[in-house]
DNA sequence: ATGAAGGCCTGAGGGC
DNA sequence: TGCCCTCAGGCCTTCA
C-alpha cells in the first residue's frame, strides 16, 4: 500500500536511476485514471533533473523547464524500469527515454493519478504539513485538533492535518501512543508523543524499504519488508505485542482499524 | 466548518 | 471448477 514510506521509496529508486535521462516520447494508453491524464507531449526531449515528494506525490522535475510532471500511486499504482519490458494489463503510460529504456506507470485499480504540476493545484492546495517537518509540531496539532470531535484515528488520515500517513501507520502509531482510536481528537492528551510516534513509524518502514519499484535487473522484485514488523495491522485475534490481548478490528470512516483494547486506553 | 457517506476500480479470497 | 459476494483503501465529491 504506497503510504508514504512507499512513495518516498519510490522517490530515492527514481532519483537513483533516471535522473539525466531526457524523455523520448510518451505513450498515453488510457485518457482517464483518476483524473483525466493531460496531453503530457510538452515533456518531449526534456531531461529529468530531480525527483521530489510531497505527500503521497512524486513530482518530476526537468531541467530548463518550469512545469512538472506529478505521479500519485493511489493503492495499487506502480513505476517499473527497464528495456524493453512486455506490455503488461493495466499499463496506462509508457515513458521512452532516449537510450531506449522506459518508465511504466502501471495501476490496475486506476485510483492513481499522472498529470502536471501546473494542473495540479487543485491536489495540492490543502494538504497539510510533512510529518518530518517542524511546522508539525505540538502548537499546531493542539490548534487543528482543538475542536475536532471526529476520532482521532479519522483525524490523523485527513492529509489536511499531515500528510502521508495512511490507514496502516495511523493503526500502528496509535498503538506506539496507547492511543484508543475511539478517542474524540480534541479530548488526546499526549499529542508530543503522538507526534513522535507518527514519525517513529513512517522512519521504521522508510527504514525497512517499503517498495513498490521493480527494478528489472531483480526480476524477484524489491519488496519492502516493514509489513512483517506491523504491531496491530491485520492483526484481528492475535495477540497484542506489548499485552498478549487479543488485537481488535473495528470499522471507522469506513476503514479497519486495529487496536488493543486492553493497553490503548489513554486520550 | 465539520463530518458522515458514497463513489471510483480490479483482484484476491471466502463460501457454496 | 466456477460463480457470487465482500473487502481492500486514497481521496475526492456530495450531502446533512
Amino acid at each position: 500500500m504506497p503510504e508514504l514510506p512507499e512513495v518516498e521509496t519510490v522517490r530515492a529508486e527514481l532519483e537513483l536511476h533516471i535522473t539525466g535521462k531526457t524523455i523520448s516520447e510518451i505513450d498515453k494508453r488510457r485518457d482517464n485514471i483518476r483524473i483525466a491524464i493531460p496531453d503530457l507531449s510538452v515533456l518531449h526531449g526534456k531531461k529529468i533533473s530531480r525527483i521530489e515528494r510531497r505527500a503521497k506525490y512524486l513530482i518530476i522535475h526537468f531541467a530548463k523547464y518550469n512545469d512538472a510532471l506529478v505521479i500519485h500511486l493511489g493503492m495499487s499504482g506502480k513505476i517499473l524500469l527497464g528495456t524493453g519490458l512486455a506490455r503488461k494489463n493495466h499499463d496506462h503510460v509508457i515513458f521512452h527515454f532516449t537510450d531506449n529504456s522506459e518508465m511504466v506507470f502501471n495501476d490496475a485499480r486506476r485510483f492513481g493519478v499522472v498529470t502536471l504540476l501546473s494542473q495540479s493545484a487543485k491536489l495540492f492546495n490543502h494538504l497539510g504539513p510533512e510529518p518530518f517537518s517542524d511546522e508539525f509540531n505540538f502548537a499546531y496539532l493542539n490548534k487543528s485538533l482543538k475542536n475536532r470531535k471526529t476520532p482521532i484515528k479519522v483525524a490523523i488520515l485527513d492529509q489536511a492535518l499531515v500528510v502521508g500517513v495512511g490507514n496502516i501507520y495511523a493503526s500502528e502509531a496509535l498503538f506506539r501512543s496507547r492511543i484508543n482510536p475511539k478517542t474524540p481528537a480534541n479530548k488526546v492528551r499526549e499529542l508530543s508523543g503522538l507526534i513522535k510516534n507518527i514519525r517513529a513509524v513512517l522512519q521504521d518502514s522508510i527504514d525497512a524499504g517499503g517498495s513498490t519499484l521493480r527494478d528489472y535487473r531483480q526480476t524477484s522484485g524489491r519488496i519492502g519488508k516493514f509489513q512483517h514488523k506491523f504491531d496491530v495491522y491485520g492483526k484481528t485475534n492475535k495477540p497484542c505485542p506489548r499485552c498478549g490481548t487479543l488485537i481488535t478490528q473495528i470499522t471507522q470512516a469506513g476503514r479497519s482499524t486495529f487496536y488493543c483494547q486492553n493497553c490503548q486506553k489513554q486520550g
